[in-house]
DNA sequence: TGGCATATCCCCTAAAAAGGGGATTTTTCT
DNA sequence: AGAAAAATCCCCTTTTTAGGGGATATGCCA
């Protein structure tokens, strides 16, 4: 028997990753959460086996919550779960201790082989082949590339429009360092304006 | 009572909005289908008084779909589902007959309320304070513009970061009046650079 | 057939971004 | 403590875009 908790702020989701899980019978429901912060005190009181964890929580990120609960409780596997199938979150959350990576629009069958495989030691990345053809964008040889800290932050503010001596005000540093990032985001992407850079970034959701 | 059919490709969202349903005394779900093409033959056999739809769906758009639905059947009500308070969406959705637009992340009370809105003749639209608070883009009191079939074409071009240039060679143009349609576009979109045209263009899903 | 929106083309200047270097300091991780 | 990564800053040139302006052709519709 394998004990489940759900970490969605989605009431759809969570009823409905919980009906389809109520219909495995060697899988048992604990609990369910809207956010990550309530979360960790619900898991300390039940002997959960599996998490399945959205990656876009209202208070902190789903990479900060899988770092948080691999921590406190080491024997825990992560199940990421979200709607895009977007390479940068899944390396990022298998790099923080996630076991798995689900899309929201896996089947029942896709999500008992998803849990067994977790369960057994092994990695499940849901990268179904629907995905790969209707998606393009998300799936194309072009991986996302892996950006810094400051790289996303001056992303976010380039697809805001603002222009490098604004964003260098923003941030208090100088307008050459910003464009130095732009640059190397520029590099990263292998685009060449900031027309495919702001369109990547709006599709892959790095930004928003 | 109230008859609802539920169209939607993500097992997990039928099986949760099936589920929240089903805890509403005076709905009863008549069946769920997901694809859009498979969906108008099973409508044909019962009465259903409200369509629940996603408006991304694998096979024609939600708004091909709601066009259809409203002229096989004009006393059926449409409430269209999506993940995000798109206002591209939500008007074009209004416009082919949609009575409703409800977000993934509604709770069972929002959805009972929309449901009760549409079926008394109104027209409910999810956008819940958090989503405006969260999301002043996606928003923001700018309408979409009216564009001409010229700028919808160089809008896509731009977007997928032809220059004016190689715009204007595709087109078999000058660049001047690519230029000039360019600057119409951030002139109608009320925005003073690529990065927010493009931006803009992406998330109303005016180009892809 | 006259008006109106659309599409086309042109002028100018200034600002911003792209493309190519290189170098130094500060964090971060081991 | 030391290496590696990230962040900072600077030089150069060319291309592209932005922000003004205006003008002519063309198709559509009432």
């Amino acid at each position: 028997m394998i004990t489940v908790f759900i970490i969605d702020d989605h009431p759809m989701i969570v009823a409905g990753l919980r009906s389809l899980l109520d219909g495995m019978e060697d899988v048992n429901v604990a609990g369910s959460c809207g956010n990550a912060i309530d979360s960790l005190p619900l898991l300390k009181k039940t002997a959960v086996d599996l998490v399945f964890m959205d990656i876009n929580l209202p208070d902190i990120s789903g990479i900060e919550l899988c770092k948080k609960v691999r921590k406190e409780f080491p024997a825990m596997k992560v199940m990421a779960i979200s709607t895009f199938s977007d390479r940068g979150y899944i390396t990022r959350m298998i790099d923080n201790g996630a076991s798995g990576y689900l899309i929201k629009s896996a089947s029942a069958e896709e999500i008992k082989g998803a849990i067994h495989t977790v369960m057994s030691g092994g990695l499940y990345l849901s990268l179904s082949m629907e995905q790969l053809l209707l998606n393009p964008n998300t799936t194309a040889p072009g991986i996302i590339p892996v950006l810094t800290r400051r790289e996303k932050e001056i992303l976010g503010l380039i697809a805001e429009g603002l222009t490098n001596n604004q964003i260098a005000g923003r941030l208090y540093i100088s307008p050459l360092t910003v464009d130095s990032h732009r640059k190397n985001l520029l590099t990263k992407f292998g685009v060449n304006n900031t027309a495919m850079l702001v369109r990547f970034a709006v599709e892959n959701r790095l930004v928003e």
